[in-house]
RNA sequence: GGAGGACUCGCAUAGCGGCCGAGUGCACCGGUCUUGAAAACCGGCAGGUGAAAGCCUCGUGGGUUCAAAUCCCACGUCCUCCGCCA
């Protein structure tokens, strides 16, 4: 959510962020236009009201005929005031709406366009080069059978397209992969947390996902509950309608969950293997921290996500998301893509929001230091997102024969250096 | 799923339909005293909005009333008991 009185005071950067995603420029007028109404009615209603505490005590205070005549006088008020006050809350609930449909102000330097327009901030590592070698790579859809790994079959037979197994290796190395994760969060500062998965609508709303991703989301109308695509939503609600102290900042969650995305409209996209599936497991950060020091903490996040991959000694590349392809809440975006070899491409593996105090508005978190109470800053960043990342590290380390090399930092976790054929 | 009980300013509690946006204790912050500390004493101590007056908030939403923390209804959350079940 937008702060309104840095709309009214400006406009133009509003209109100029809508402009930049390609959004709604016109809401920013119609906000403005019922900002107005929804002051005079607000202004109204308290002026009656104020009319309304007097009269009542002095109701309280007579007797007799002088209490009888005070009582018709202040029943006619009643009325009015009952009248103004539904007026404002009409007005407040249209303008809210509004507000709400504002995406967040885009950061000044963040490149402005569509999917397309990205910009490459750097390549790390190389991609290995497969015809030195002396042999074709096989995709991770073939090595995860021969390693007896991932089973797409049968995951398609029991929970229909886009759903998978993950057997022996395949789930060994979720367990190590999850395991290196939180080890590294734990020792950059990180609280880990195992988050409801299952959230409700007020979690929902309030970190944004119910807006443009609205059709991706899974929801439970029985319980009117949702299944939530990734636990930033319920690592940033954790702390929904609370005030952190600013000693404490920033927070850092590193929260390991299922995350659950219908992938609507994205048909006949990515339907082999398990790039694009329904439902994985993932190990998210999340950050609480003073506005001014977001973009720092932005910083920070990415070097661990960076970390993270030169770790799996994977080669990729690090692109500042367009504009255009932000999500609502984000201010800037750094997605990392690995070298997928079979595809010849890079593909995002993780992913860092700087979400401003945009997020924590919609949710009513803030934090108090000696200048008086204010809205914090949430950011996100994916440590690892299990099937993606197994991708990356069956493709890039296998060998002619199917067996895959494991990297060196996930050897303890897994207890061996090579995944052999089943 | 069935039966009860509760929900007030960080915690614990008080609260008659008008004198309650709300008392008390603890915790916390500042001060006096002290070499320092404890104790004692003094002061402060929920949030939002507004330039201010004011207005709003006693789980949430409705209702009754001139007037609701207080009465009524619905929902939510928590606790106890019964049933079922990892």
């Amino acid at each position: 959510m937008i702060d309104i009185k840095f709309l009214r005071e400006n406009p133009d950067v509003v209109r100029a962020s809508q402009k930049g995603r390609g959004e709604n420029v016109e809401l920013v007028d119609q906000i403005l236009a019922i900002d107005e109404i929804k002051r005079a009615a607000i202004n109204e209603f308290e002026l009656l009201r104020q009319e309304q505490n007097v009269l009542s005590k002095s109701v309280g205070a007579a007797k007799g005929d002088e209490k009888t005549a005070l009582l018709a006088n202040a029943k006619e008020l009643a009325d009015k005031v009952k009248a103004a006050d539904s007026k404002r809350g009409e007005i407040e609930e249209q303008a809210k709406q509004l507000v709400m449909q504002l995406s967040n102000l885009l950061d000044t330097e963040a490149p402005i366009g569509g999917e397309e327009d990205f910009v490459t901030i750097e390549h790390i590592g190389t991609p290995r080069d497969f015809t030195k070698d002396g042999f074709e790579p096989k995709d991770h859809v073939e090595l995860g059978k021969l390693l007896g790994a991932i089973d797409t079959e049968r995951g398609a037979k029991v929970a229909g397209s886009r759903s998978y197994y993950l057997t022996g290796a395949g789930a060994m190395l979720e367990f190590a992969l999850v395991n290196y994760a939180i080890q590294s969060a734990l020792k950059n500062g990180f609280t880990p947390v195992i988050p409801p998965v299952l959230v409700n609508p007020s979690a929902m709303e309030g970190t944004g996902f119910l807006g443009q991703a609205a059709e991706n989301v899974y929801r439970i109308e029985k319980d009117d509950v949702y299944l939530v695509g990734t636990s930033e939503v319920p690592l940033a609600a954790m702390h929904m309608d609370e005030i952190l102290p600013a000693d404490k900042l920033p927070m850092r969650y590193a929260g390991y969950s299922s995350c659950f995305r219908r992938e609507a409209g994205t048909y006949g996209k990515d339907t082999r293997g398990i790039i694009r599936v329904h439902q994985f497991d993932k190990v998210e950060m999340f950050s609480f921290c003073k506005p001014e020091e977001a973009k720092e903490e932005h910083k920070r996040l990415l070097q661990w996500e960076k970390d993270f991959l030169n770790a799996m000694e994977i080669p990729y590349r690090v692109i500042d998301v367009a504009s255009g392809d932000l999500g609502s809440s984000a201010t800037r975006k750094f997605d990392i893509e690995a070298w997928i070899p079979t595809q010849g491409a890079y593909r995002e593996v993780t992913s860092t929001s700087n979400c401003t105090e945009y997020q924590a508005r919609r949710l009513n978190i803030r934090y108090k230091d000696a200048d008086g109470t204010k809205a914090i800053a949430t950011l996100n960043g994916t440590l690892v997102a299990i099937p993606r990342m197994i991708v990356a590290i069956l493709e890039n380390h296998q060998n002619a024969d199917g067996t895959v090399n494991v990297p060196a930092a996930l050897q303890p976790f897994l207890g061996t250096a090579k995944l052999e054929l089943v």
